[in-house]
Parts: structure tokens; C-alpha cells; sequence
DNA sequence: CTGAAAGCGCTAACAT
DNA sequence: ATGTTAGCGCTTTCAG
């Protein structure tokens, strides 16, 4: 018999197998773009751990479009995955209502939602300690002008981050300059940052350092610096926060605290996998990102 | 009934839906790595056409791994997929052994395969003209020592762009040095690319401009410019080939010869679709990449 | 033109 | 232990 089935090349049809198990053994992840490094790599995360466990990933992107986020919620839901992990990038509510209506597992990742968090797993990264840690570095380098480069959105990741730089800059000298904050769209953040960061330049040389809330941030910085004859790593100091791969190949390469992108995906996975019930209902500790010192931030004079 | 069904929320179950009709208006794609860029935006590109035509798209990545590449592909097979697009990174037999069992059309993107082209659609770019188109733009600035960074792999794109390298040097010189021309591996490219150039400019400091076959190779050729004290766009020119989003934000902007790549979703996904079988059955024509010039070419100056 | 019935390929529950 | 059967939710065909 066995040899009947090798010799007709016999595959199972997984279609039928799905309509009758009434389990697709496939997980959807759902991210706002694939084209950027950090959601490509964490994406490719995630399906590390979902085929670490015997899982297939269907991956979608929203292009940070609301509507796109619920369409995609709902073709993953119309396909039968067995469980969602969702990226959010606008009001969690109505995807939150659709998860919670359909009875698939979910999980947050990455990004949590203010006003759902609690009744769902959240697995993100301790954002403000990494913005805090980034802070830190410099300070320690004895920098004392530190600009931020940062988003507008509230409750974000990016968000959090500069929360934590702004700890470290208030303890380590009392105040907060406001105008070294640098708030750009969400949209082209290299290129937004690139900017900000020459405008910043030009109205207050006396910035020693940098700290971009994410890589890309960090790469229009770098645009900016070699245009106003700053030289990174010695007359102009940055740290970001991400650590995408890209990262080591900037000139010089730059310092980063990176993002545990395959203990998140492992995480998320789990939360998704039946048995999980008990264990990662609770929403998850934020799980903590390391310093990966580099050249940019002076470290290699 | 109508309102019934908006009550309840009723939604068709695709699993059911697909078991029945044999159809699951699913395509599939196989590349080797979407955390690289050129090849996330690839999957981006084709995920758009197939949208566009109704159709979802699986993505899946081999980690340039053979057996993984033929197990994706199965995987996409037993998910009773419409059509497979691939990107093959090495030996092609077995894959289209078992594409061409499996009945599911197929066409091969961005990279051709020795022997199985001719029997089936190949949508890829002309890259040959490619590196030519590059090579000329250098050449038409007066650079007459150029060097060209490429990879090991024959039949490959980067293969085919260093012909177009070779065609225009010629043409214009005479002759190839051969030590101009520098072979990289293919897991890390930028890293290898870097070391591969800093040891050239310490060899042949004549050297005046770089045609790099890919972005990643040209991430390389900026660091180890750096290092060196020559300055992109300046005192050493560089054009690369594919022209990914993130050539924008180097500093200087790179100048790239750019894939088309909602061109080769479009074309890829019409192949695939039903109908497809008298107008994309042959070969499609190698489709034209287009010169972008921005700053590295030292055209800015 | 509307409505019932068969069956896609598989698996889980059942009877032998 | 092994073999048989019902039915997952849908679509398509066929009868009314």
C-alpha cells in the first residue's frame, strides 16, 4: 500500500483536510509594510516560529491603511487560519471587534493598542527602557545636547521610546529641551528625518549626538550629517533603536539597541497555539532590547 | 434574506468554497529571502498585480536553500494554489519536475534556469542591457578604469549584468581587465562587497568609478569608499543595478539602473491566470530597465 | 426559473 | 484492530 502511494506521488489535498479538521494548521500575521527592513525581518521572525511549530504564516500587509488592516483581518479569517497576530496602525477598536466576534486567537504585536490591551496577549518589546538605554550611551559618551528623532504618534512604539529618552535626559540634567525633539511623519521617515535633522543643523549647531527612535530615522540623520560636514561617530554622535540587519553596513556602522525579533515571534506564536489559554493570556512582559555598540556612537575612536 | 445575511454576518467559507470549485484564486511566490530588499519589494510588486486580479498571493522564501525551495513549493502545491511564480537559486530540474507533474502553471521570475527555459514563461529583466546601460553612464563621464562587483553565480541576473559591464567596456576600450572585476559571494553581499572593494582600492587606487550588479553590492562600495577617503560622486563614481527604495537615502543618492517591477508582477501574474495559455505560453521578451540618475554618478557636480 | 441533491477529498466517529 | 460511513460548507448539476 505504502508503495502504491510513493509511486502515484499520492499528496494529501490540504483543502479537504482543512474543511474537515476544521484547522487550516496556518497562522496570518498582519503588518503595516513588507518593503520596510524592521516589519520584513520581523515578519520572517515569526514564520521562523510558526514553522518551528509545525505552522504555515500567511503574511499580509495594510500599507498603514485602516480599511487595508480590516480587509486583511478579514481574508485571514475567511481563509481559516487558527490564529492572528496583528501589527495595529490606527483605532484597535474596529479590528479588535472583528477578532473578538470571530473567535480566532490573537495577539498584538509589536504595537499594542490603548483601550484593548488587557482583554488580549500583547507581545511587544520594553520600548521606553530601549529609548532610555540609546540615551544612556551618549550621555555616557558625555554628550549633553542630544537631539531625538521621533514620530507623532501617541502610544506607538516610537512613542515609548522617546518617552525613555526623555527619562534619561531629565535625569541625567533636569530638563527636557523641547526643541531637540524632532517629531516627523510616518510616511518616508528617512527621508522626513533627513529634513528635520538639516534644519536642526543649521538652527543648532551645538548638537553633539542623536538619538533616532528607528533605523531609519538614524539613515536620514546620516544624509543630513555628511551634507553639514559632520562626520558620525566623531563630531556627531548617533544611536537608534530597531536593529535591522541594514545597520551593520551604514559607514561607520552604527550602534543600535536592537529588537529581540525571534523571542517576539516565538512569543507570539505561542500565544496563538492552542494551550496557550492559560499561560500567555495575560498580557506579556514587555520583553527587554539589548545595546549593539557599534562606530556611530564614538565607541571606536 | 439579503438582510439575513448582513445580521448574522454570514461570510462564505473559502476552505468549502475552494474544495468545491478547485480553485482557491490563490497564487503562490518563492524567493529566496524577503529580508532583502530587492526581493520584499519583488513580492510587494507581485502581491499588487495579483490583487489587482482578485487573487491572494502566499509568499514564501527558501534562504537560497534547495530543499527548501522544493518543499515551498510543495507546500503551495498542497495548498492547491492557481499558480506558482519562482525565483530559482539552483539547479531548476527538480522544481520543474515537479511543477511541470503538478499541472499548476508556473512561470520563472526575475531569474531564468538553464534548460527548462522554452517550456515555460520567463518574466524577467533585460540584464544585460542593464549592466551595459549602467557601464556607458560611467563611461560617459570620462571614467576609463572602471571596476565591477558581481557574484559567482552563472545564468544569474548579477551574471548577466557584468556581460552588459564587460559588452560596454569593451566596446569602449578595447579590453577587461580582468582584476577590475570582482566576484562576491552571495550570503553578504554589502559585507562582501566591502571587503572585496577595500582591498581593490589599496591595489588599484587608479580606479575612478564602480558598477556595482546589485544595490546590496553598492552598500559595500560606500563603506569601504569611506574608509578610504574617497568621496561617492566625487572621487569615485558608482552606478548599481535594481534601484530598491532605500538607494534614495544613501548619502549621496545612488545612481541606479532600476527593475521594473510592477511591470514583472503584471506580466508574472498574467501567466499564471487562466487565458494566459496562448499569449504568455512563450518566453516573454526581457523587459527594459530604465537609468535613474540621482548623485553617486557624480553627475550632481 | 426556482429548488433539491449529489459530491469535492478527507477524517472522525462508529460498527464490526 | 480493521473496515465502513457520514458529513465538513459549499457549488453545480439536474429535476421540477
Amino acid at each position: 500500500v505504502e508503495e502504491a502511494v510513493a509511486q502515484l506521488g499520492y499528496r494529501p489535498n490540504t483543502v479537504a483536510q482543512s474543511l474537515r479538521r476544521r484547522s487550516t494548521m496556518t497562522l496570518g500575521l498582519v503588518v503595516p509594510d513588507l518593503t520596510k527592513a524592521f516589519f520584513a525581518e520581523l515578519a520572517a521572525a515569526v514564520e521562523r516560529a510558526a514553522l518551528q511549530e509545525g505552522r504555515r504564516l500567511l503574511i499580509c500587509s495594510t500599507q498603514f491603511d485602516a480599511v487595508r488592516e480590516l480587509e486583511q483581518l478579514q481574508a485571514l479569517l475567511d481563509a481559516q487560519v487558527d490564529g492572528i497576530a496583528l501589527t495595529p496602525t490606527h483605532d484597535p477598536r474596529a479590528p479588535a471587534d472583528l477578532l473578538r466576534g470571530s473567535g480566532v486567537p490573537w495577539v498584538l504585536l509589536h504595537r499594542h493598542a490603548n483601550g484593548v490591551d488587557g482583554q488580549v496577549p500583547v507581545v511587544v518589546g520594553a520600548d521606553r527602557q530601549a529609548g532610555r538605554t540609546a540615551t544612556d550611551h551618549l550621555l555616557g559618551h558625555g554628550h549633553r545636547t542630544i537631539a531625538c528623532l521621533t514620530g507623532p504618534e501617541a502610544g506607538s512604539p516610537v512613542h515609548e521610546r522617546t518617552a525613555g529618552f526623555r527619562d534619561a535626559v531629565r535625569a541625567a540634567l533636569g530638563r527636557v529641551e523641547e526643541d531637540l525633539v524632532l517629531s516627523v511623519g510616518y510616511d518616508h521617515l528617512a527621508e522626513d528625518a533627513y529634513r528635520a535633522m538639516t534644519s536642526l543643523l543649521a538652527t543648532r549647531p551645538d548638537v553633539t549626538a542623536v538619538c533616532a527612535t528607528t533605523d531609519e530615522h538614524a539613515f536620514g540623520v546620516y544624509r543630513a550629517a555628511a551634507e553639514h560636514g559632520r562626520r558620525i561617530g566623531r563630531t556627531l554622535a548617533v544611536v537608534s533603536v530597531d536593529g535591522t540587519a541594514q545597520t551593520r553596513f551604514l559607514t561607520p556602522a552604527l550602534t543600535v539597541v536592537a529588537v529581540p525579533l525571534d523571542e517576539m515571534g516565538r512569543r507570539a506564536t505561542a500565544a496563538l497555539l492552542p494551550g496557550a489559554g492559560a499561560a500567555a493570556r495575560p498580557s506579556v512582559e514587555p520583553l527587554p532590547l539589548s545595546l549593539v555598540v557599534r562606530s556611530s556612537c564614538g565607541c571606536a575612536r
